[in-house]
DNA sequence: GTAGGGTTAG
């Protein structure tokens, strides 16, 4: 089909004087794939003169369809091409390739560097289209260094103004975890937009900073009409911090103040179901999901994960079935994590069994950490020990600590398990190395009391003592009348239910 | 002719 199109165009164009044209039209309307691509350039090359204005301007139109679909291959055009044509906006097109690629972001960082050594016949110096592309694989990469690099690059070169640098700055200083060069940056803004602020509260609400997040929030409104991106934020901090109240406020806010695009924005609504299940209103979140004009695999995902969470398998296995059938939507392998997660919360052995083989013999999505993680503490927790070791044996990937974590745990409840209780810790202190054991010790030594083994328990005991490790009480947090309280593991039941029938108010619009 | 930010996981 494509190829007769191609071939039908040429054979009416290749003596018309708007060849050119043509070819053009090609790439900019019709090419919907990198073969399409791949034919029209090799059109080109065979029927074209290299150094005609227009095949060069033909050349930039083809070499941005290939930055955006095979950076591979823009690259290998970009090679040729720029022989003829040498300009930053090559070179700023193929550093946009690698840092949009998934995999090969630090091509982005060497190309740019490749293009400050650059020796030809003209300097090319970068502009202040190349810095956001840079930058955005620098965030990505957690490229601190590099990034600051880049930053003395731009005031040197006196685009330290710009909007578009500063707002990528910004998002790369958050990304490395660094909130003092982020706000440095955005406090000395000349000028700011809408995605400036919401860069500057996402970096906040990233770095747990919940307050300053909210108070930007008030200070961007009144300049700026917050958009769906700025509501995403400030959800997601209420979702971290299981703050229903301010929750409910965003709400409200999304109902009566933003347009209505907002309301119905599908990223938004997953937002808010996040939220409301993380802060344990799952019936609020059934309403939402319910009413949402549009729904995608996330919003799907979000809901079965909600419910495994709070231990409800059957209304998480519900919305996978929902999904499948009148979502029409194929799973993916986080919505079997929250499948296998809710067979796990409620023992459901069989089930999950099953739903671990049809997730890659029906759906062909191949196990990550995760799902072993989940699979493999549902069997032990069940006693299956000898099975969950078979499912460890066979795991395509490298067990993790929590993998052995879930199995020593399972022998620290019943007894019998000593020796492979021993072998577990020893794999979980070969594979965190250099981190903090106190939670094996606490339960090797626990598997040493269900055995009676008290000298043990006691050696155990000891060597915590001499290596100076202490368990850090388990902690919790509950929002009681809008401000989050935390809980530490040894609280009394009765104060835990005195403090649940305390009053939280609503949200206030 | 090119630019900036976002959701779900053991």
């Amino acid at each position: 089909m494509v190829v007769a199109i191609i071939k039908n165009y040429m054979e009416a164009t290749t003596s018309s004087s708007n060849h050119h044209g043509r070819l053009l039209d090609l790439v900019n309307n019709q090419c919907r794939s990198m073969s399409h691509l791949k034919q029209i350039h090799a059109h080109t090359l065979r029927t074209t003169s290299t150094s005609h204005p227009h095949t060069l301007f033909l050349h930039t139109r083809i070499l941005h369809f290939a930055s955006l679909h095979d950076p591979h291959y823009a690259f290998r055009f970009f090679q040729t091409y720029n022989i003829h044509n040498p300009n930053s906006f090559s070179w700023n097109t193929v550093i946009r390739a690698f840092s949009r690629s998934t995999d090969q972001k630090q091509v982005a960082i060497l190309l740019y560097l490749e293009m400050l050594c650059h020796q030809g016949d003209v300097i090319i110096t970068p502009d202040k289209h190349t810095f956001p592309f840079v930058l955005k694989a620098c965030a990505y990469l957690f490229a601190m260094s590099e990034g600051r690099q880049l930053h003395a690059h731009i005031v040197k070169l006196g685009l330290a103004s710009d909007v578009y640098i500063n707002n990528s700055l910004i998002h790369f200083y958050g990304s490395c975890g660094s909130l003092e060069d982020a706000r440095d940056v955005f406090l000395e803004m000349p000028e700011r937009s809408v995605v400036s602020w919401n860069v500057m509260i996402d970096t906040l609400v990233q770095l747990n900073q919940f307050d300053e997040a909210l108070m930007c929030f008030r200070k961007m409104q009144q300049s700026f009409e917050p958009d769906s991106f700025a509501i995403q934020s400030i959800l997601r901090a209420c979702a971290g911090l299981g703050a229903l109240s301010l929750g409910m406020w965003a709400h409200a806010y999304v109902l009566k103040r933003c347009n209505p695009q907002v309301a119905d924005d599908v990223l938004v609504n997953n937002c808010l179901l996040d939220m409301y299940c993380k802060c344990g209103s799952l019936e609020t979140a059934r309403l939402v999901f319910e009413r949402m004009v549009k729904r995608d695999v996330t919003s799907w995902n979000t809901m079965i994960l909600g419910f495994a969470m709070h231990g409800d398998a059957v209304e998480a296995l519900e919305y996978f079935t929902r999904m499948t059938d009148e979502g029409r939507l194929m799973p993916t392998s986080i919505t079997f994590s929250g499948v296998l997660s809710a067979c796990r919360h409620s023992g459901l052995v069989d089930e999950g069994r099953n739903y671990f083989t049809i997730m890659t013999a029906d759906y062909g999505i191949e196990p990550v950490l995760e799902h072993y993680g989940c699979l493999v503490d549902l069997l032990a927790r069940a006693g299956l020990i000898a099975e969950a070791l078979d499912v460890v044996s066979k795991m395509t990937i490298k067990p993790d600590a929590v993998i052995w974590r879930s199995i020593l745990d399972a022998c620290s409840k019943r007894s019998g398990g000593i020796e492979i209780s021993k072998e577990m810790a020893k794999k979980i202190m070969e594979s965190e190395e250099g981190s903090d054991f106190s939670g094996v010790y606490v339960l090797l030594s626990r598997v040493y009391a269900v055995a009676r083994k008290w000298d043990e328990v006691g050696s155990v005991r000891k060597l915590m003592t001499d290596k100076g490790v202490t368990k850090e009480p388990g902690c919790s947090t509950i929002e009681i009348d809008g401000l989050a309280h935390e809980f530490f593991a040894g609280y009394s039941l009765a104060w835990i239910l005195k403090a649940s029938l305390c009053h939280i108010p609503n949200a206030e619009t």
